[in-house]
DNA sequence: TATTTATATCAACAAATGTTGATGCAATAA
DNA sequence: TTATTGCATCAACATTTGTTGATATAAATA
């Protein structure tokens, strides 16, 4: 591993560890044992660190969200994909997902925005394929707003489960158990 | 409103508004137009601020997850209990709320791994009825671990909605969509 | 060989931030 | 009346923290 890499596995785990605001210069220098101008030899800015990682997984997110909005499926067949590629993402590279979490708070503007705006935009998409289920009687009645937010939040707190650990995952079991729940609860 | 009430809620406000990391004691002194050192006529630290908010909601909320916890009330029931619970404290307190979800991660240590160890067991509790209620047949089968922090994240989300923003909420019509959404899902 | 690239070293600064001490003043309670 | 309580004022300090500039060295590349 270059010393480059190692300075970016560091990095996301201590923000992923202590967070972002808390993660400082000197620390990231002393995980990865060099002088702490040395840091400035990968990055231009604290912020510009938590701004490039970022908005890398997030762009990342949204082209697959849009192929799967944009795809011919049945709403209930949305909604597993859109499972099913929170987890991929998650369990392979839980420590950008933990930025897109919690971290996007530590923005600053207008990068701040732009992010928030990118959120509110995939959350209104949740939402209409939400209302087009219930119309087309596949989904039952619901306010779909609070449909939307404890669906996706079913989905968001798996990076912490997965983050940090070194916990074998069976990817495909975790997104079955995850569809279940978000299709049919607890209930039997 | 005495000055100690104000201090209070603008420092609540700031803290939910910004994170506690991200709030200076010179944020809240500005925003109750006052001296900084004024702050300190009303807390000994800038951790204690977060400390004795943090636990005092924490303690409330425990004492009464525990009543529901050990009363006769079959599984679904004390889950629908839970939930209740859960957005009676959220929709009247969403600040504290904020705290309990978002905040807790500021504690330092020893405060950090008491409210830790609660929490963990607090989890275990919900676990270990989804389990009965597994047995019991009233819930699928499922696995009970990734169906905890699913159930969980489904409340935790809800104070972002009623914090800081004035919307009138209706409890009981919150409380009926989050109950419906943990015990079917989506599904018809 | 010449040169670019990746990394290391050291010292230092400016700004932000939590915190303190000493003091004043007015209202309230004893 | 006296003592306490709640709040205000001002100046100052010690740390923490992000950031820079100038320079060195060894390896990779041209």
């Amino acid at each position: 591993m270059t010393k480059r890499e190692e300075f970016i596995a560091q990095s996301l785990k201590l923000i992923h560890q202590k967070g972002f605001k808390a993660t400082t210069i000197r620390d990231i220098a002393e995980s990865m044992d060099c002088d702490v101008a040395n840091v400035y030899n990968y990055i231009d800015s604290k912020q510009g660190l938590l701004e490039s990682h970022l908005f890398a997984i997030n762009s990342e997110f949204h082209e697959n969200v849009d192929q799967i909005i944009k795809s011919s499926y049945a709403p209930i067949d949305k909604i597993k994909k859109l499972i099913s590629l929170y987890v991929e993402i998650t369990v392979t590279r839980p420590l950008e997902a933990s930025l897109l979490v919690n971290e996007w708070r530590s923005l600053k503007e207008p990068k701040l925005s732009e992010f928030i705006k990118a959120r509110e935009s995939f959350e209104r998409k949740v939402k209409k394929i939400i209302i087009e289920g219930i119309k087309e009687g596949a989904f039952r009645q619901m306010n779909p707003e609070l449909a939307t937010y404890s669906l996706l939040s079913c989905v968001r707190w798996l990076f912490n489960k997965y983050a940090g650990k070194k916990v074998k995952v069976n990817k495909v079991e975790v997104e079955k158990e995850l569809v279940e729940f978000v299709l049919s609860g607890l209930s039997n």
